[in-house]
DNA sequence: TGAAGATATGTAATCGATTACATTTTCATA
DNA sequence: TATGAAAATGTAATCGATTACATATCTTCA
């Protein structure tokens, strides 16, 4: 295949002029510059990327670190990534770490070894220790969840102020005993969306009964239908349940239905989201909306900026309440 | 950052000697070796692969070519290709076309420029004779949908053959009546999908109604939804429907639902691909299952051994019909 | 016409690894 | 101890681009 000293000779110019016309500098003067064009064109000639990419020491490739691919939120986001990225010229390595710790240190590894130019980590299991590390020499923003004291920049939403506002449509709804289907609490959303919840029923002079609240190890309907089976064998049974992802609150409904239930009539539920399916479920789900597309571009343009070595400040979006029959009938 | 140079003047060695024991060759003495490892993690070296890639003629990136990231179905794949990629020290770019003959284009340009070693394509909207055009320098498979001769490896099911046991079934349980939700023809699975429905009622003596074949464009929970408002204002309505795609039959019983008809016992439904979301619905859907993550693995196996120089075939796995709810109350 | 300045082009170093080939060191054996 | 083979290491070319700096060519105007 053809490089630029095939096109260089063929042109009868030397590769510096070659790669002047490559990159549209305009000290060309016209007739090389077709003179180059043509050369190009009868070699079939294309740069290659791995030349240009050692001398220019970047790799143009941007890392995303996402739990799991299985999670339609990240797909939304990672669209937005995708769109930026593309229009700037850069690629995406999806990288899925199933929060596994050798998962996730290969993928750093590409960082490290120069083949990508920055990070956006969505994984909530992230090795903070390690992700602190690596951003002292490497781009990284957090995106969706991340770690307070970091210093690395972040864009997230108002997971408390988010869940605080779930659960006070449900209790405006006469609901006094609400179930949370929450995840782990090593994680910080778990940990901000809990305190979201305590506060809405401190707030309407509700008492907390931990026996309410369930916790998941993963996000997935199954653990929605398990956690709703653990509920449903409690003797003071909930009327409502608000879980931190779409895809438990699906879960949990399903289990609802088999029981012969009806939501929202014996069981409310309000999930966190707004994946698309929460919309197809019979009934549709209550759902907290986050703008994911939105949080996705501004994710790589942060992450761009940053690589460019500008300073990034974090950012906190809006979320919405979007009230279907899951909480209405 | 530091080199390997900068490595092998640490250790008092040459930059050979550092790279075999960095590519573990072994005809390095143990004493040098260790010299080299101190040097190495004194000076908290990373080898570049920016500068290895060069040298080597090779990315290790392998690109993955899909329409829609929001279809579950390539999940499931990629899921599969990742795990091979990753145990063979490959990485894979997705890359999302949405059906845009540009962006399809931004993506080839990745492995004419160097940057990726392969393209597994799963987007039925490829442009075929680009890619044939590709496939003669470059390494390429197939997955899922296929052009049958251009002479590329591709893995696949049995399309023809799925949709006919998915309709034989809905003949078995006596609908004499059933709705095709395909996607546009223009498709080979698509084609495949109809011939399969088509000598199922043929084969049953049964007469085929045009007016009972809807085409979407995508595959969607809208397409579906609007697919099943036309087949609900037919005169002669059918019993059952049988949809290329889980999305579309989703959709299609999200519709039926709305329209107070009870599934199955009004209108039987049945799917395409056992995505998760499938036995979430109420009711659960019938389905055929491909072995997706399988499908993944082996795609990703083809394309690696292809890329090695090895000549690769064409696999056709199998297929099976998962019935549920929807079909049998 | 010729000199200064502007414009166009070329030369060669560079990015950071790998590796063919050359050279040195080690070691067993005569 | 000398010798030759085997083992270890080094030298320098190479992959394919970009670019600082040097040089050549062209304009313009006194």
């Amino acid at each position: 295949m053809a490089n630029i000293q095939h096109v260089a000779r063929q042109a009868g110019v030397s590769v510096a002029t070659v790669s002047r016309v490559l990159n549209g500098q305009d000290t060309v003067s016209a007739k090389t510059r077709i003179k180059v064009e043509d050369a190009i064109k009868k070699l079939n000639y294309e740069p290659s990327m791995l030349g240009r990419n050692l001398r220019n020491s970047e790799s143009r490739i941007l890392l995303i670190l996402i739990p799991s691919i299985k999670n339609p939120f990240y797909l939304e986001v990672i669209k937005g990534i995708e769109n930026i990225a593309i229009s700037q010229n850069y690629n995406i390595l999806l990288c899925e770490t199933d929060s596994n710790p050798e998962r996730e240190n290969i993928y750093f590894d590409l960082v490290r070894k120069k083949m990508a130019d920055g990070i956006i980590s969505m994984d909530p299991a992230v090795n903070v220790e390690t992700l602190k590390k690596l951003a002292e020499n490497h781009a990284i923003i957090q995106c969706s969840e991340y770690a307070e004291d970091s210093g690395i920049p972040y864009i997230t939403i108002d997971n408390e102020e988010a869940s605080y506002l779930a659960v006070k449509h449900l209790i405006k709804l006469g609901h006094e005993k609400i179930a949370l289907v929450n995840s782990d609490e090593k994680y910080l959303y778990a940990r901000q969306r809990k305190l979201g919840y305590v506060r809405a029923l401190k707030e309407h002079g509700l008492s907390m009964n931990e026996q309410y609240i369930i916790h998941t190890e993963e996000l997935g309907f199954e653990q929605g239908q398990q956690a709703m089976k653990k509920i449903m064998q409690l003797a003071d049974r909930p009327t409502a349940v608000f879980a931190v992802s779409d895809l438990l609150a699906i879960g949990a409904l399903k289990e609802i239905n088999a029981n012969g239930l009806h939501v929202p009539n014996d069981m409310a539920v309000v999930g966190f989201d707004k994946i698309d399916f929460s919309n197809m479920t019979n009934p549709t789900l209550t759902t907290i909306a986050q703008p994911m597309y939105k949080m996705g571009t501004i994710a790589a343009k942060m992450l761009i900026n940053q690589i460019k070595g500008e300073h990034v400040d974090s950012i906190i979006l809006d979320h919405e309440l979007v009230i279907r029959e899951s909480t209405l009938g």
